[in-house]
Formats: C-alpha cells, sequence, structure tokens
DNA sequence: GGAATATAGTTCGGTACCGAACTATTCGTC
DNA sequence: GACGAATAGTTCGGTACCGAACTATATTCC
C-alpha cells in the first residue's frame, strides 16, 4: 500500500473487520471516508459562514438561485437542491425576511411565483463564496492534479451505477 | 479521461464554469459527487430497513453499539457517531421504548449508565445488516478491486488533510 | 364550455437534531 | 475532610426538515 498513515478510518475498519469478516475494507473504507469527508466540509464552510452572518442552508439556497442567474421557480430550487418543495418555502420565507430574495407572483401564470435575488442577496452571495470553497482547496490540494483527476473519474463511475436503477447486481 | 459517461456532476460542473471561472472542475466534481453519493446512500438504506420496520438513526445506533460488542457508555455512542450526547439521550429513548436497548446505571459510578443491546436489539441489527450493505456493493462493484484500493488510498489522504488543522493551507 | 385531472406553491403536524443550561456525582487540591 | 472544578447524562427551547393534505390556477377531454 506504500507508506501513507492510519487514518481514523482504518481504525473503524480495523475495529469492524473482527465483527463482521465478509467486510470489503477498501468499500467500507471509501464509503466511510465520503461520509466524514462531506460532514467535515459542511461543519468547516457553516464556520466560515458565520463571519458572513449566513448560515448553510442559507448560502446554499442562494448559491442555487445564483445558478439560476438569479431568477428561478421554487420547484426548480427545490430540484436543484434534492429538496421537497415545502422544504423551499420555508427557506425562500427567511431569505425574504432578511432581504436576500424577493418573490414576485407570475404575471403568465398566475399558480407561478417567481424568485429573484436581490442586490443584497446578491452581495452575500459574492461574500461568502470565496471563504466556502477554501476547505475543500485545502483538502482536495493533498493531491496532485492527476490523482485529483483520478478521483473525479473513479467517482463518476460510481455516481453512474448510482443513477441507473438496481436491475443488475 | 476515455470513454466514460457523463453523469449528473457534469451537468453541473458545465453549468456554473462559465458562472465561476475559477472553479477546478475535479474538486469541484469529486465534492460534489461524494455528496450525492452519501445522500444516496443514505436513502437506498433507509429504503431497504422499511422491511425491518427500522428507521436510518435507529440502524445506526443499534450499529453503533455492537460495534461495542452491545455494551457502551451513551457518551461513547455520541462520539462514535459524531453527535452531541443529548442527541444520543433521545435516540436511546425511542430504542428503550421498542425494547432493542436497555439502560442500567453504573455500580461504579453512579453518573454513568450503561446501554446493553437486549437479544430483540441484536436480532434487529443482524436482519438489517444484509440489506444494509447492498447498495455499497453494487455502486462500488463497478470498479475492480485494484480500483476500489486507489479509490480508498486517495480519499485517505484526503481525510489525513481533515483531520489536521488548518495550518498551512 | 364545463367537469375531471394536473400542477405550483403553501400550510399543517410531527420528528430529529442541536446548543445551552441544569442535576447529580466524582475528582483534585489545599 | 470540605470546597471548587470536572464529568456524565438529561432536560429544555428552538430550528430545519419532511410527508401529507390543502388552495388556487391551468389544462385536457368529452
Amino acid at each position: 500500500m506504500g507508506d501513507t498513515a492510519r487514518d481514523r478510518v482504518d481504525e473503524h475498519v480495523a475495529r469492524w473487520t473482527p465483527v463482521l469478516p465478509d467486510l470489503d475494507p477498501d468499500i467500507e473504507g471509501a464509503v466511510t471516508r465520503m461520509g466524514y469527508l462531506v460532514r467535515h466540509l459542511k461543519q468547516v464552510r457553516e464556520e466560515s459562514l458565520v463571519a458572513i452572518g449566513l448560515h448553510w442552508h442559507e448560502y446554499d439556497t442562494l448559491h442555487a438561485l445564483a445558478g439560476r442567474h438569479g431568477t428561478a421557480a421554487p420547484s426548480q430550487l427545490a430540484a436543484d437542491l434534492g429538496m421537497p418543495p415545502n422544504s423551499i418555502t420555508g427557506r425562500l420565507d427567511a431569505l425574504e425576511r432578511r432581504g436576500f430574495v424577493r418573490r414576485t407572483p407570475s404575471p403568465a401564470d398566475r399558480r407561478r411565483v417567481i424568485v429573484e435575488l436581490t442586490d443584497a442577496g446578491r452581495a452575500a452571495w459574492r461574500d461568502a463564496l470565496a471563504g466556502v470553497g477554501r476547505e475543500e482547496q485545502r483538502l482536495l490540494g493533498v493531491l496532485d492534479p492527476d490523482e485529483r483527476r483520478t478521483l473525479s473519474d473513479l467517482l463518476r463511475r460510481v455516481m453512474l451505477r448510482a443513477e441507473r436503477p438496481s436491475d443488475s447486481c
């Protein structure tokens, strides 16, 4: 394997292997590490947002809206963020109260609502942007560009399997 | 890269690159894929647990307890699961109500509580075990053993960076 | 053209989780 | 040996999120 040090997931796997001998250490290791890293990133991003006075779920919503060029329907945001639409309602309520977002009824279809980023909302997003990406760069920066490419490619293949229904095992 | 198909994260990156030209597609791709995969796995595991009549957070707690050979302190479980201790209290309350777990005061130190897996709890855990791991195996099974090892090793190096404080950027 | 169906968004009720304060017990120090 | 600090677990108050039901509008079809 080489001379790399052990991380806490190695301890985790070592502790479980005697209990569950069928466990594939590389599958368990990869899955557990992904879970830990996702949690870690979320936590550090949250910390970096404190300076801006924003919570992750607020930034997240502004970010999705910015990705739609500042204008979207609630249902679009729900789809982009992978949450049920009613959760978006609550997020938008809070953002609207803070003046980061504006809701206007669609003139064409009166069921629809148009969500727009206000200037204040766009400014908050821009302020937060740099800080949020910093930890990802710090972590992934330990790999050289070729290795990052390899990692991304391996994960893409796993993703493609995840996107397919589970016909063949 | 080769002839691999594009996944939804490629779309995501392609949509964001014009907005944020500084974005490293492999960093963004890897991080986004990890987030998606973790969420996907959690969701599929939850589905597999429906048959047993268990929720993920219940199984999760039983699993942590089983990893301690069926006996642990609430604070140990909190550390193992990476949550604050008060959240464990709520989980144990529910599990105790269902008869999957037993709380007894420690005779040595009367502040302490000993949490034990009951027979019913262990049986539920065993029943759930196989189903929970299935999707991980399906997804990671798309890689051959060497590739899985590579993935796990790359992630370990990222983990080690995550475990270190952010001195050098 | 009017009734059945579909769609967009919200409201409602309930749950898991968190941070902070609290209680009870033990340890450490003079 | 008593008093302050530390520790284990819980309680309390509050928030984000979810599924299901609801309202209002649009579309489809006879």
